[in-house]
DNA sequence: CTGTTAGCGCCTTCAA
DNA sequence: TTGAAGGCGCTAACAG
């Protein structure tokens, strides 16, 4: 059950450790072809790897990043993992992903592990709301915000990736005008963070600038389960909030919500009501996370460009010098069928 | 930037390193009330985390376990992350979870990472297609598979979790039958697994002994695009087995699918094909992923009980002397509206 | 009850 | 081109 260690490669090969080492980190100048034949065989031949333990404590830096989401349930979160993971590979680095349902006591716990591994940053997709412990934290390694925004002082040491999110809900807005809507609504939740903010002046603006009809549904109460775990929170919102856009006074003939889990769940609650989508409301979602296209019937997004954001995040924490790719990420416009012309009165 | 190590602590609480690690592993019986203060004081002045890195190489053990998925980016495997995070996390316990996207060579690489971390133990929903390396992870930690089970020698020094997958076609075709369903189809891909072939068994055994029609769909390829990173294969070879069960000459009026990824596929293909759902064709699925609920109709299907069974992988590895779960776990029949009686011809 | 000490496996000078 | 030696931060005897 014992691993072999780097001496036993050494006598095995009949060379010294520190051969083993120049090895191992790729320092072949310094030694004859043969040499390195016999140290490639030998350790082969043992199913020899370096303890990352070891190797961690002698040289301070571990090759691993942290990662900090609401759950992996989710899968907007389940996605941008796989991004990350992919991103970080890359350079050879690890990923170490921790769920915090966002409970601050465990965003802290959560915290203090991942800098006990001494990661060499942390990428956090979860709000990190107590702002004291997070002060104590950027001072020790780079931590990056995706899609997750705040005025606190404490944000201002960590740098953030998101999408461009007000030119998110002007595209909707846009495409929607362009398909005739005159009166449209957006549904969201009470609007805490930055991004939500963001998401929605857009809105107000590209409605003012089109010079339609506005309205915003915030959602904040729901009948059905809560479900932490899973974190479907904002689908039964969005389910309870259909409701709300069908009797509302301004008449929306379309509907933009915060995201697609929100969307999905307007659209549940909007069949529940015997609306059809696209032919008596239009539906429109952010993020484009896979059953969009699952959708009944396939929902119109815009979509995060997970990838190059996750990339961009983890070159934050790993190439810090490489010019940037740039703070703000364009949104695409996804259309699919849930968005059509409005319905003739 | 440079953390503060044991030494610093001991000499700010006057102490010694020795008790200032008993402090820390909770050995509190040797040491003065007044002692553990000044510990405790001292720890929180200087903002102290123990390195895991030193820890584990004197230890020896890592409080960490591997998790293998085929990608996180699929919303089953992002849940099964999320429960064998909190099943190991009441083990103080840490999960490192790796995408392998079914890639063999990643497969054997990212096991070798694990190894190199001294991982406690490794749980795989991944296939682990390179036998002969998988033996020799074996030799080192305990494997656990979840949910996947083949014949392969290599698979006798792994552990099982699974689902009692025969049992789970059984109680879809009883719950069908029960319904007045007398031709049933069930649509799988090719059945490489030993977890497909149980759920093919189970059919044909409920089918017959309910003296009914029921008929094997191989669904084995699609036309749409293939996705590797989002895993969303399943999805379109329902998609495309959709047109097989409406011209199938044994004229199923019910389907029951390999899982519920591919149960939406088959959902939005029959759709597309004008089949509404159940009034002319019932659909039941297996797992009870999120999407399930939010399908239109809400989705029938056979639960997986995915937290028990992750936590008996992690009790496998960290607490293998407890008395074990079971081995298998009984499916649980969620009825939703995507099943109804047949209709009338 | 507390301090001293000797490594855990590896990497990195430095000398040979 | 290779070998020897010291130490990264922590734990666990064993002394005191």
């Amino acid at each position: 059950m014992s691993e072999p260690k780097i001496q036993d490669v050494a006598r095995l090969a009949g060379v010294s450790p520190s051969s083993i080492s120049n090895f191992l980190n790729n320092r072949m100048g310094q030694m004859r072809p043969d040499t390195q034949a016999k140290i490639q065989q030998a350790i082969e031949q043992l199913g020899y790897r370096p303890n990352n333990a070891a190797r961690q404590l002698k040289t301070g830096v571990a090759s691993m990043v942290g990662l900090l989401v609401p759950s992996l349930a989710n899968q907007f979160f389940g996605a941008l993992a796989c991004a990350v993971e992919a991103a970080a590979t890359r350079y050879q680095c690890h990923v170490m992903t921790f769920s915090t349902f966002r409970d601050p006591d465990r965003e802290r716990a959560v915290m203090a592990d991942l800098l006990a591994y001494g990661v060499k940053g942390i990428i956090t997709g979860s709000a990190l709301s107590d702002t004291e412990h997070l002060a104590a934290v950027t001072s020790r390694c780079p931590v990056v915000a995706f899609d997750i925004k705040r005025n606190d002082e404490a944000h201002d040491r960590i740098t953030t990736i998101s999408m461009d999110n007000a030119a998110a809900t002007a595209q909707a807005v846009q495409h929607l005008v362009t398909l005739g809507h005159r009166s449209i609504a957006l549904v969201t939740p009470p609007p805490y963070t930055l991004n939500r903010q963001e998401r929605i002046r857009g809105f107000q603006q590209a409605v003012a600038a089109a010079g339609i009809t506005g309205e915003l549904v915030i959602a904040d109460a729901t009948d059905g389960p809560s479900d932490p775990h899973g974190d479907t929170r904002l689908f039964e919102l969005g389910r309870s909030a259909a409701s709300r856009i069908v009797t509302s006074s301004a008449r929306p003939t379309a509907a933009i919500a915060i995201n697609d889990m929100m969307a999905i769940g307007i659209g549940v609650g909007l069949k529940q009501l015997g609306r059809r989508i696209p032919a008596d409301i239009s539906l429109v979602g952010i993020d484009d996370i896979f059953f969009c296209a699952a959708h009944d019937p396939p929902l119109t997004t815009l979509r995060q460009p997970i990838q190059a954001m996750a990339d961009a995040a983890v070159k934050c924490i790993l190439a810090p010098d490489d010019k940037p790719d740039g703070a703000l990420f364009a949104p695409e416009l996804i259309v699919r069928s849930s968005t059509a012309t409005p319905p003739q009165p």
